[in-house]
DNA sequence: CTCCGTTTTGAGACATGTTGCAACAAGCGG
DNA sequence: CCGCTTGTTGCAACATGTCTCAAAACGGAG
């Protein structure tokens, strides 16, 4: 059976939170959420837009964005950028983290809070700079990559 | 007088390294040259278009965006991206650096190679990592925003 | 100077978002 | 259940790039 306690499904979770802002909860928003919560990893606008369309063909990229922005803005998705700086976004991540990208094989790691701290931490103290971590993708050459090119 | 010697100018270092690969040199290419010379901090695809324009109207998108990405193989420029993720280009740098920016005030500020050295040391010696440092954005809440954040 | 192979360009279609605006509808109060 | 208020949607236009392909032209050879 089920319960209506407060938290646990993350649909209505969202549900909540747009409500208690004086935002409303619309069948559009509830499909993206639905959407989201059976994504994984790293997804673009473009993706989410695509298997929506999947459930109501009727989907609307405008309206799709402008969910995401408002989910942002509530703290239930964050995004970073893929390589050509498209927004991905991330959906309820385990843990926050940063992300890693191999500019030759393309290949992505994520960068836990921990490993980040050397930098989070000089750019505090220096600067008082408080940095989004979520939103950070540092990029350049992997070792394997890096090898291959010292070759030629 | 003019002298011809090889790396004065950089209109004419772009030349040579193109002919030295076998590329060609071309008015478009030329024009866009002369607009990248002229122009100083970051400039988007978008913004170069319009001021190439105003040398020759006919200039093309797609050429613009071609010849930038030439002459990023060839080293001549660079880019990294703004606040919505388009590609800011940055022409021959005095020093190379990476870039740190507010998202509540969209300050931005260079960090020198120097400042990052924690965090580039830090990838380098844990995974072999090679971080390209132009690139990189850090976005987060520079010190004003975030004491505005907490005063709330 | 002319010819030719290869590179480059420009046009147009396409991809991915963003924005203004009028119509619509969620949710509240009566 | 009904009507309002106000947030939301969908459309269309726009912005910024990317990609394909035929036509143009760069630059070296003859
Ligand atoms: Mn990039
Ligand atoms: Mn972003
Ligand atoms: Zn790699
Ligand atoms: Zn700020």
């Amino acid at each position: 059976m089920k319960r209506k306690s407060a938290a646990v499904d993350p649909v209505a979770r969202a549900r909540d939170a747009l409500r208690a802002r004086g935002m409303r909860w619309t069948p559009q928003r509830r499909a993206l959420l639905e959407v989201l919560v059976e994504a994984s990893g790293h997804v673009t606008g473009a993706e989410l837009i695509e298997r929506a369309r999947q459930r109501d063909p009727e989907t609307t990229p405008s309206t799709v964005y402008r969910t995401l922005d408002v989910l942002e803005d509530l703290g239930l998705v964050s995004h970073s950028h893929g390589h050509d700086g498209r927004e991905e976004f991330h959906v309820w991540p385990a843990s926050e983290h940063a992300h890693l990208a191999c500019e030759a094989c393309r290949a992505t790691w994520e960068i836990e809070a921990t490993e980040a701290l050397a930098m989070t931490e000089a750019l505090a103290r220096t600067r008082g700079f408080a940095v989004n971590l979520s939103h950070l993708t540092v990029s350049g050459l992997c070792a394997d990559c890096r090898r291959s090119a010292d070759a030629v």
